[in-house]
DNA sequence: ATTGTGTATGTGGTATACCACAGGGTGGAG
DNA sequence: CTCCACCCTGTGGTATACCACATACACAAT
């Protein structure tokens, strides 16, 4: 405080070097990622994740990523079984059904929350998203869609101005991006989509809290 | 399988010994457990949790408590400072708030997918509960109610056939243990509990998806 | 007396060594 | 040739040693 007015200080102004220091946190989302990329199109790809293997690969000790690789198996992504190995755990359907009921369940009391607690200028700026659906929907580019369309769902959880419902939902999100690919590969779904999205939008600007909700949830689901 | 009709094979039948081989598995609820009873009552409690302490307490090495102390950290119990220490994260008053929040959407979904899927005889389980609750409330049992109440709740999210809300309702839950103690002290908080719950029943009996959602939504905020 | 610097100490982070158990392979007995 | 006991190897689990950094404190220079 008191340097600050001293005229002699030279600007230096170096950022504060918050590098990342920690390996685990720096080797936990390429282990998803890696993960996210390979788990799809099951048969015959090798489910199982080696910790010396992996430790040579990346060139550290095997402790780091057993902290890694025992968050993943918390969140569901793998399975580590007691001296047989750790294994990837590829998403049943049931399982996939439960992960959209919830995210459903979350987005739908966002889209409350939204109509309650938002301003319309925030409103406005989901209105904008939407637009750019409709732009890329014409051309039908898939991936790009899907982007905005992800874009689109956020927002919505983050504009709840509820943290935990949207961090909650964020990580169901991770699991579902193998599956996404699958989901978005039909053309009519999305003319459909970006119909509901207008819809969803309107009941939002117009404060119209139950009917956004539902909107929400029949089109999650 | 062949075992099946041997007569000389005698009915021993033990369990499969599949007993908690791994400490950390072993240690990780029991650490939550302290923290949770020892959250409360802020000021001039130590917050600091020492990991070569807690292995010499628990006589075992620091690895295992480390993976404890990773996934608590993970679940937003403690805050782990590198170099700094652990430290025992006290809920704030937003906080809860969203984990109520939360809890809302998800019980609400629940309790919409009880009407549609709940057998008759599994929704008059849930009545069972519901009396339980009256008769508990007239001898003003705080503890007793409040463990009631809790399995009332956890019902519903069970017979919503969902796995996932439940568990992810249920990881909720643990946050809510230290605050419940407040939050139940009223007694004529009870009084009105038992009527939404009673409420809450007849709904989900009658099938009234939309009305039993809401009203399971209005209750728990 | 004040301030800045060196150092001692304690922390979580990482590397490494060793352990117990699962599974497969091998050898010998039949 | 068949089958079973045994060991050998590889796995995740645990213990231990060491590291880099943050902090506190002593002490010296001003």
């Amino acid at each position: 405080m008191a340097a600050r007015n001293l005229p002699s200080q030279a600007a230096i102004k170096l950022r504060p070097v918050t590098s990342n220091n920690s390996l685990k946190d720096h080797i936990y989302p390429a282990l998803r990622a890696a993960i996210m990329e390979m788990d799809i199109y099951s048969t015959n790809t090798n489910l199982r994740l080696d910790e010396r293997q992996l430790a040579e690969q990346l060139q550290i000790s095997r402790t780091p990523i057993r902290e890694a690789l025992a968050q993943l198996e918390r969140e569901g992504f793998v399975e580590i079984r007691p001296r047989k190995g750790v294994y990837v755990r590829p998403k049943t359907l049931p399982e996939v059904l439960e992960i959209v009921t919830v995210w459903a369940a979350l987005e739908s009391m966002a889209a409350r929350l939204v109509t309650e607690v938002a301003s319309d200028r925030e409103i406005a700026s989901l209105r904008k998203l939407g637009v750019k659906h409709s732009k890329d929907s014409s051309r039908a580019d898939i991936a790009e869609y899907s982007e905005a369309n992800i874009k689109f769902h956020q927002r919505i959880l983050e504009l709840s101005g509820c943290e935990l419902l949207r961090s909650t939902a964020e990580s169901l999100l991770q699991h579902m991006h193998a599956v996404r690919r699958r989901a978005m590969q039909e053309t009519d779904r999305i003319s459909r989509s970006v119909v509901d999205h207008m819809a969803i939008i309107e009941a939002i600007e117009n404060r119209e809290s139950e009917l956004a909700a539902m909107l929400v949830r029949d089109h999650t689901m």
